[in-house]
DNA sequence: GTGAAAGCGCTAACAG
DNA sequence: CTGTTAGCGCTTTCAC
């Protein structure tokens, strides 16, 4: 069960271990045919080498952990391709981990990146993350962290966002053009970005086009599926259905269906539904879901880009980036 | 930049290193009193053990790697939640990779995780792999490797699929009873146990009722939607619709639900569809797809069970497992 | 109960 | 161009 080490390729060869490192690793002041012999032996020995030792003595493992708040999900699985893609292009693995938005394994998780020395750390926090006491571990170790899809309001590590806010104004302009008066928001969690920023735009839309905002249908707490049908059923209950329903996530979404289905309500005619996301299901979606797309490739190339920049150097400014999503109108409003 | 170490632990304390180790790691031979010292330094100086220097002692690293051919893909994305779940039960994590359906891109993984020293590797082999060479590295380096849902017909490791014969065996002759007689199957791979024995219980079904095949209605080398969506296109064009086309994957159902409303054929009047996987999407198809669902966390618990058990029991026979999956029946047949 | 010494596989600094 | 030495952080004898 003892793997082949440098030491036998040296031994084999009768040359010094050193000797081997340096050829292996292309070193210039090692002649062609040195290298060739060693490079023939490691062949035929059925070489690999041993990262754990390289890592030891380099103090770097080129590697990158990543927490996501989930997987069996269209945006996250895609955006860890790109992580994986992005990452692979700089010469770093992803040792990707997924906390269920669950903010205990987060902190466990980040420990454990940090017990096998990650280079860097990307992490959208889970739904339920408050507090701060993992993210001062990792600024005590000074190992740089990118906040990606979603961040604390806490501005000493990068972030990497779609522009929430922006996007979210411009799909209510969009609807308000389009002759809807009367909305209602579901979904978001007061102490995430994205949520925020989401119902801060929503908000602005309707302000600055003088329509009223009606507090008991602005709903927040919440990001899934089981939300949105509960709080649908809930605003039925109370009479208070709006003519358009601006949902912070696709899954919130997905619940409002469900419950509309449930209810006897007609999408869009009794009640039109604009999501956040773009799932892959939500063109499925009977009718078809609009909502808002994001740059997922991008986000992805952009976070890894910059935690790599700021791991190879350390000084580097922490930078916030916010990119553009896009509406994606289909036959639900 | 530099993290704190053991060393440094004992220095404070003015002790040596062993009992630093030896305390945090419980060694019944060290007082409580020493350990609490120990602990209590540790903690207050913010130390997280290096695994990198603990695996290069222990030769483990208490690390599975997983290797599966897509991510953004809901069956393959719930696989990877069941098996983080069984692997950190057992005190072990999951370095993931994603091969893209790449035979090379999985060979560098293979090689990749080698160097990582993981102790094992669970993976669901590419659509495109057709040769053993990286398998063979696994088996000369002693590596447990457990085949999760695709196999290769290569029997040197242990196999966790589903029972992909009988199943589609049962669904097809539920389909006879159910009145059809004219058939078609689309999709799977001839070297890839899951594509092979689909097709092989399908073939079955018909003879055992004495019902016609039709190799022009059989058509295999691919499990995409591209796949499906080309080959219905093809079956209308030369004529050859069948009454019901079994699906070797939910994605080649997908093609063809999207062929069909290219062309104006009606799901399940002129053709009925069955699918292999239940992907979530399949439930809000219109119509919704029949297909066969697979026993995802059940695979996935086996699947670690089994590697831990080798990775802890080298001499431990290889094994072969079979989970049911079941028929769902909706509205496409 | 505690500690000194040795080594896991690798590389970097320095000497020749 | 090649080799010697030393050390990364940890654990495991074995001695005290």
């Amino acid at each position: 069960m003892r793997r082949v080490s440098q030491a036998e390729i040296a031994e084999k060869l009768d040359i010094s271990r050193t000797t081997v490192t340096k050829a292996l690793n292309d070193d210039p002041n090692i002649s062609d045919r040195t290298k060739e012999k060693v490079k023939g032996a490691a062949q035929e020995l059925g070489y690999i080498v041993n990262n754990i030792g390289r890592s030891l003595v380099n103090n770097r493992t080129m590697t990158i952990g990543l927490i996501v708040p989930k997987i069996a999900h269209s945006f996250y699985s895609t955006l860890l391709e790109g992580i994986y893609n992005a990452a692979n292009m700089r010469g770093y693995d992803i040792i990707p981990m997924v906390s269920f938005e669950d903010c205990e394994r987060e902190e466990k998780m980040i420990r454990k990146m940090l017990a096998m020395h990650v280079d860097g750390i990307v992490m959208g926090i889970s739904e339920t993350t408050t507090s701060l006491d993992s993210f001062q571990i990792v600024e005590k170790n000074n190992i740089p962290l990118v906040f990606l899809d979603r961040a604390l309001p806490y501005h000493h590590f990068s972030e990497i966002t779609t522009n929430d806010f922006e996007i979210t104004y411009n799909a209510i302009e969009f609807t308000i053009q389009k002759g809807y008066k009367n909305f209602g928001f579901l979904g978001g969690q007061p102490h995430l970005s994205s949520g925020v920023n989401r119902e801060m735009g929503y908000r602005k839309a309707l302000k600055d086009h003088n329509l009223s905002i009606d507090e008991n249908q602005i709903i927040t707490g919440g990001y899934s599926k089981q939300f949105g049908y509960e709080n649908l059923i809930e605003l039925h209950k109370l009479n208070s259905l709006p003519e358009l329903l601006f949902c912070a996530t696709d899954e919130v979404a997905l619940g409002v269906y469900k419950a509309a289905k449930k209810l006897g309500i007609k999408i869009p005619d009794d009640v039109a539904v604009i999501g956040f996301g773009d799932l892959e299901i939500a063109r499925y979606l009977n009718p078809p879901l609009t909502t808002i797309s994001m740059p997922i490739d991008k986000l992805a190339e952009e976070a890894i880009a910059t935690l790599v920049a700021e791991i190879e150097n350390p000084n580097r400014e922490k930078t916030v980036n916010k990119l553009e999503g896009s509406l994606i109108v289909r036959k639900s409003i």
